[in-house]
DNA sequence: CTTCTTGTTACTGA
DNA sequence: ATCAGTAACAAGAA
């Protein structure tokens, strides 16, 4: 479930091998992706100018044409650059991780093709991911569905925290983290983890957070996303970055993923249940 | 076979 | 208006 940080990890990744690239195909493998092929044909010849990231969405910019390309990886969605026949550096693995072989890649849905036959290829299982092309309006309209960006200080600091707070005061904590109109790029490792060194139940109310638990939230989304960045992601599933890559914060995981698994902090164990309609780990001890 | 999973949106009812 | 809950989407794992 690629999220914030595997997000960024990704444009980083790709803005090294697609910007001034020239685009000579656009291959629309799937006709339930919400983008017509005759629209994508207006960017043929065209080339990137900057890969940009919206909460969990990718844009890409053009240089000579206003539109902008959306991908969205939803939950299963992967996003790499190939070289003519294998993934750029896909093929050195290390103990342990999963990095995707060119033959995984066996639900392709969406390829650029540039001059030089390197490709952009969107592989999704599950087909939730999607690819807009989108001109200034239209990407407007979407610009306003998203809330603060986390890692910009300039907004998303501890006086907006708490004025989003004030907003939502009867919202459910773990709801309010992984609402994307309010703090654009929390996800349910993300919001699951910052819960756990925050020392706050995914059970608790907003309204009901004290001034130091306030304070840690704010402080553990910043430091936890900008780790994970640091660290390229999570790959707890499908993840994998431009290169086909895991990512490296799995290691770091407290407590997603870790039910039944004795608490870090603790002899306790961590515990899995259902809040905001999504699988929650914490643990009912250290979690208050 | 059924059930569960997940990011997001849409809908319903309180 | 806000919020919780649920279905829907698709496909694979258990």
């Amino acid at each position: 479930m690629p999220e914030l940080p595997e997000i960024e990890t990704i444009r980083n990744g790709l803005r090294r091998f697609v910007l001034n690239q020239t685009i000579s195909s656009l291959d629309l493998r799937d006709k339930k992706l919400p983008v017509k092929a005759s629209d994508l044909n207006k960017i043929k010849g065209d080339r990137f100018s900057d890969v940009l990231r919206l909460g969990k969405l990718l844009i890409f910019t053009f240089q000579k044409s206003d539109k902008k390309l959306l991908i969205h990886l939803k939950m299963t969605g992967q996003l790499v650059f190939l070289g003519e026949k294998t993934l750029i550096a896909g093929g050195h693995s290390e103990k342990n991780s999963k990095n995707l072989q060119a033959e995984n890649l066996r639900h392709i849905r969406f390829q650029i093709v540039f001059s030089n036959n390197y490709k952009l290829v969107l592989n999704d299982t599950r087909r939730f991911a999607y690819v807009r092309l989108v001109g200034e309006n239209d990407f407007l309209e979407v610009k306003k569905r998203f809330g603060l960006e986390p890692l910009s200080d300039k907004e998303f600091n501890y006086s907006s925290f708490l004025k989003l707070i004030e907003k939502r005061p009867r919202k459910n904590i773990k709801a309010f983290l992984l609402d994307q109109s309010l703090i654009a790029g929390i996800g349910n490792i993300y919001a699951d983890e910052t819960l756990f060194s925050s020392k706050v139940s995914p059970q608790r109310s907003v309204a009901s957070l004290n001034n130091i638990e306030k304070k840690k939230i704010f402080e553990n989304i910043r430091r936890i996303l900008k780790l994970a960045v640091s660290k390229r992601g999570t790959t707890f599933s499908d993840y994998v970055d431009a290169e086909g890559k895991s990512g490296g914060f799995l290691k770091l995981l407290k407590v997603y993923g870790k039910n039944g698994q004795k608490c870090p902090n603790c002899p306790g164990k961590i515990v899995k249940i259902k809040v905001a309609g999504r699988g929650t780990h914490y643990c009912p001890k250290c979690q208050r």
